[in-house]
DNA sequence: TTTCTAGTTTATAATCATTCTAAATTAGAA
DNA sequence: TTCTAATTTAGAATGATTATAAACTAGAAA
């Protein structure tokens, strides 16, 4: 069931995104884990730094991540004006976030009651329901 | 039980704030109203530019809203890194964001079933649980 | 009332994340 | 191999927010 050598080629051309050097490295940090991986601009910038001499630049990490958004590999997760991250898990799931070492940590469906509205707006619909639990250390 | 005029000096003044004649412009602008208020910085900025002749500067107004949320006049309500809300509704209550207009609505408490949860993170605490709810027109 | 000082306001500069631009490079079809 | 459109890139531009430092002011003390 696990893929060995995952065809990132294949996926990015089937998003008709050119499978480019850069995007396949950005592949392989993001997707080659066995979890979810939740990451900043800025981490995956370093991230990919590091572990190579020939650096992305930080315009073409930001192309990839929103070009990766828009074509469903990632989700968006807003916490506050200063932390802006990013999720592999694009399942429907919601989120801690642990604000003495600034990590989110997914919060899976089946992990809390459905979530009941008894208020609706009028002429509106809902295009989704997101819960944040914010956390510290004891 | 409604403050005819309501001691906006007094307020301040417990929260060791001094009463100046900007802070408490601020306070009518933003505490004189039958309802709950939901701005941004930039939307204050300019409300309060439009009815007066004197300004505020924009630094002040910055100044002035931190402190206010700092004292608990005030919430920060975070929809995403382009849209960075206050809210004068301080008690316990979650949110709609209409996208449609960029509007934030009240979900007061008793207007959503209890969020219960099923996991904890261990040595960890809870600080706080915050639903937003996106909606559209139809 | 006057004086004095710490708190406050202000214009402007600095910062930081993100987006834009336009030139150089590259993928991949022909 | 050639050619073109897609992509990458460095650096500039933008926009929100914070910092700075000088001018102003509230209000306590004389």
């Amino acid at each position: 069931m696990t893929q060995k050598t995952p065809n990132y080629i294949t996926k990015l051309r089937n998003s008709n995104l050119r499978p480019t050097k850069q995007r396949i490295k950005i592949c392989e940090v993001l997707f080659n884990r066995p979890k979810t991986f939740h990451f900043t601009i800025n981490n995956l910038y370093k991230l990919l730094s590091d572990n190579s001499e020939k650096k992305i630049s930080l315009a073409t990490v930001y192309n990839t991540i929103h070009a990766f958004k828009k074509s469903g590999y990632l989700k968006q997760v807003n916490i506050d004006s200063s932390n802006n991250y990013f999720d592999t898990n694009t399942s429907h799931h919601h989120h801690f976030f642990d604000e003495t070492n600034n990590e989110l940590i997914d919060l899976n469906n089946e992990d809390i009651k459905k979530i009941e509205l008894k208020k609706n707006i009028p002429g509106k619909k809902i295009k989704s329901v997101e819960v944040l639990v914010k956390i510290v250390s004891k």
